[in-house]
DNA sequence: ACGAAACATACCATTGACAGTATATACTAA
DNA sequence: TTAGTATATACTGTCAATGGTATGTTTCGT
């Protein structure tokens, strides 16, 4: 994979979000889209993309589709997440806002499924 | 300026070794189109998008544009030029080629043109 | 087996990036 | 002032990316 390839696939900023946020964990679909605020196709779209180029990995848990980094994650991906999470920029901020909503999310999955064996992706009626 | 500003940028293989060309020093058009090797229209139109953004200056010496990266460069620009020059890709390698080249041309033009004052921007009859 | 949920894909329309041709501008030298 | 060189811009056609609607697929619960 060529570099051209990287940049292309971060220059949309929600690509790049969602890398961002996978870099922290795997995620499900639905807690993409619900952190993102985007519609189910155009996620669905995004994602299939950079599944395309090697850079995602998908299984599936019941309906659930679980997204996560392929490893080892592209040298310029991390290299730039942690430029970008250092940095201060509209898009940088938005980054660590999106790991906050994160958090807040599956803390409260967490709560409202205190018997959740696995929160983000075993966790049962999770959107 | 946002980062899917300079990501959608350096996307363009030409752009990011145009960017890499001038961090080594300010270059004419003419020389980024012999090192590039692309049409004077296009090359043209390359500049003209990265000084719309801001990333790059042109002064007129005579009948030359002498183009130069804006200082300081952008964080983002450094930082991926720094990456890829130490990396091993296809790009990455034509990055480095590039800078030989630019070497090569350059040495040429002053043995050329002992009496040339400054060999990028001030030698005359340069192309 | 059937309906619903989660997700993916096909299809279509719109927009934006890009390449090429022609032409314009700025400057130099004669 | 005229011709030539270096560079920029206008205009046009083409192709790729993007978003939306509709529909297909897989799985689960009943």
């Amino acid at each position: 994979m060529e570099a051209s390839d990287i940049y292309k696939c971060i220059a949309d900023p929600q690509r790049l979000r969602i890398l961002n946020l996978l870099d922290e964990g795997p995620l499900c679909v639905c807690h993409l889209q619900e952190i993102l605020d985007v519609t189910q196709v155009k996620m669905s779209k995004q994602l299939a993309i950079m599944k395309q180029l090697g850079l995602l990995e998908a299984h599936r848990d019941g309906t659930w589709m679980v997204y996560s980094l392929t490893e080892p994650v592209h040298g310029l991906i991390r290299f730039n997440l942690d430029y970008l999470l250092g940095a201060n920029c509209t898009e940088c901020n938005q980054l660590q806002q999106d790991l906050a909503t994160r958090n807040e999310l599956i803390d409260g999955i967490a709560k409202a499924n205190p018997d959740c064996p696995e929160v983000v992706s075993g966790s049962k009626k999770c959107c």
